[in-house]
DNA sequence: GTCGTGTGTATCGCAGTGTGATACAAAGTT
DNA sequence: AACTTTGTATCACACTGCGATACACACGAC
C-alpha cells in the first residue's frame, strides 16, 4: 500500500520543513519529534514491525543517531512512546490516543454522522465508514465495524489514496475542479492492483460520471475482490466535505447486488447526513 | 471532569519537565508543543470550545504569548492544527488521527478483542467498551457504539478517573496491591456525584470485593442514572491488562437486570478475550 | 469619529539549548 | 574470544528558540 510518507526520507527533511513555512515561525525540534512518530507508521507498513530500535528509527525518520535518541527519549518521558527495558526497543504509547479524542470531540461532522452511520450499518450488517480528504489521501474518521472485517480495516485513521478509491473519487468529483486537479497532480498515481486507473484523463472522466450519478462504485481498484461504494456528504453549496463509504466483500457481494442494495443505502445515508448538517448551521 | 493535566499550568511547567527525566536527554521544545495540543483538550472540557485563540492557548498551556504563537504556527504547518484565516483561531487538525492509527495498528490486545466485543454488543444491543489503565485514568481504547448513546461516550480516547469507575476498579483490583495503592495515592479523589466513594479504605474494600467476584458494578459513582458493569481481562499471571465495560442506562437497565444479564455478558466477554490472549502468546 | 482595550503579528539581540562528532559500553554474531 | 552492530554517555560550539518589546489590527464604548 503506498503512502505519502514515502517521500519524507532523509534528504527531503530540510526541504519539507522549509517548504510551507514561508516566514512563519517554526520550531525545528517539533518537526523532528513528529518525524520520529511518523517513523512508527512507516515501520508498520514497510517493516511490518510494531516496535522499533534506535537505528531503525534513524533510517525511517531521517535523523542521525543522536537526534533520534534525544527525541525518542523525550517522547518516552512524555508518554507518547514506550520503551521496553529489556529489548530497548520503542513502541507507540497509549497517550497517543488522546489526540484522536481531542480531534473527534470537536468534530461536528462526525458527531452528526455517527448515529446515522450506526443505523445504516444495521440494514445489511455491513461496515459503514465516513471518509474525509486530507492532502491526497482519504482518511477514515468514523468507522462502524462488523466482526467479519479484518482488524486493519476497522480502525479509524487509516489513509488510502484518494484517486483510486471510491470515497476519494466521490469527494474529488464534488469539488471545484481546480482543487481536484491539484490533488491529482500531487498524487502518486501508482498502480495498486492491475485494475487501478492511473491515467488522468480517465480518472477525470470517472469523476465526471460520479458527479452526474451522485455516487461511485470502485471495482477492485485498490484491493482485489473488493467492491466499494461511496456517496458524497455535501454542504449547502454543493461541495463535498466527506463521503459515506460501504465496502462489499466478494463472496457475499457481487457488482449487481451492490448496485441494488449498497448504492441506495450509501446515497441515502450520505443525504441524511448532508441534511442534518445544513439544519445544524 | 478532573484531568491529570490540571497540574500542568504555568508555574509547574519546568517542574513537570524535570520530574521524570532523571538525566535522560530531553528536548524542551517538544514538551511545549504537546502542552499546546493538550490545551485544546482542556479547552473542550473547561471552556466548552472547539477552537482557541492565541491568548486562550497561552492560559491553557502555560506558555507566554511568543512561545504559544511559535508552537501553534509550527503545528499548523505540520498539519496538526488548523487555523481559520478569518477568525485567526486554531482548532485540532485531522492529521491528529494518524497517531490513533499508529497506536492501534500495533496494539495486539485491541486486535484480539475487537471481534469479540462486536459480538457481545449484539447480544442486548448495548455499547461495549475496552478500557486500559494509563496513570490514574482508565482510557477507552475500543468502543462499539450504539445509536442511542451520546457522542462523547462513543469516542475512543476518553479518559475517566480509575478510582470511581467500574473499569478502573476492576483493573486496580487485579493488580499487585502496591501498584494499585500508588495509583490511588496519585489520584485526585474528588467527589464526582453524591454517590462517589472517596475514602481510601472503602475504595480498597470495594476492590477486594471486585477481586473476589471477578467483576464490578458501579452504581452512579461517576455519572447519575448510569449503572456500569466491568470485568477484567487477565494475563496468564492473573494480572489485569484491561477491562470490558458495559454501561447500562437507567430507564432501560435497573440494578437487577444488569446483574442478571450484563454482568454475565461482561464476565464472559472478558474471559473470552483473556483466553484468546494467552493462546496468541 | 476618537479613544480605549484586547487581541494577533513582527522584530531582534542574547542566552541557552539542542546539536552531532566522538568515544564508550553492551548486546548479539561469527 | 574477536568481531559487528546497536544503544548510551559526553561535551564544546553554533545556532535556534527565547521573550521583552514594539507594532498592527479589530472590536467596543461613548
Amino acid at each position: 500500500m503506498l503512502d505519502l510518507s514515502d517521500d519524507d526520507a532523509l534528504p527531503d527533511l530540510a526541504a519539507e520543513a522549509a517548504a510551507d513555512r514561508r516566514g512563519k515561525p517554526y520550531v525545528a525540534s517539533v518537526g523532528k519529534c513528529f518525524q520520529v512518530l511518523k517513523a512508527f507508521r512507516r515501520g508498520q507498513t514497510e517493516l511490518r514491525q510494531r516496535d522499533l530500535g534506535l537505528t531503525e528509527i534513524c533510517k525511517l525518520s531521517g535523523l542521525d543517531k543522536s537526534a533520534a535518541q534525544r527525541f525518542s527519549e523525550t517522547l518516552v518521558t512524555l508518554g507518547y512512546l514506550e520503551k521496553d527495558p529489556g529489548t530497548r526497543r520503542y513502541r507507540p504509547g497509549i497517550a497517543l490516543i488522546d489526540f484522536y479524542y481531542t480531534f473527534m470531540v470537536s468534530h461536528r461532522l462526525a458527531q452528526i454522522a455517527m448515529p446515522i452511520l450506526i443505523e445504516a450499518s444495521k440494514v445489511y450488517d455491513t461496515t459503514v465508514n465516513l471518509c474525509e480528504l486530507a492532502d491526497t489521501d482519504a482518511i477514515y474518521t468514523v468507522r462502524i465495524p462488523q466482526a467479519k472485517a479484518s482488524y486493519g480495516t476497522m480502525l479509524a485513521g487509516r489513509r488510502v489514496p484518494a484517486f483510486c478509491t471510491a470515497p476519494g473519487t466521490v469527494i474529488l468529483a464534488h469539488m471545484p475542479e481546480a482543487e481536484a486537479d491539484a490533488v491529482l497532480a500531487a498524487s502518486d498515481l501508482r498502480r495498486i492492483t492491475e485494475h487501478t486507473l492511473t491515467d488522468v484523463t480517465e480518472l477525470k472522466a470517472q469523476m465526471a460520471e460520479a458527479r452526474r450519478k451522485g455516487f461511485h462504485v470502485s471495482d477492485q481498484q485498490s484491493q482485489v475482490h473488493n467492491v466499494s461504494t461511496a456517496a458524497p456528504v455535501l454542504r449547502q453549496d454543493g461541495r463535498a466535505v466527506a463521503a459515506v463509504h460501504i465496502p462489499g466483500y466478494a463472496p457475499q457481494w457481487d457488482l449487481e447486488s451492490v448496485h441494488e442494495k449498497l448504492v441506495p443505502l450509501a446515497v441515502d445515508t450520505a443525504r441524511r447526513i448532508s441534511d442534518s448538517l445544513t439544519e445544524a448551521m
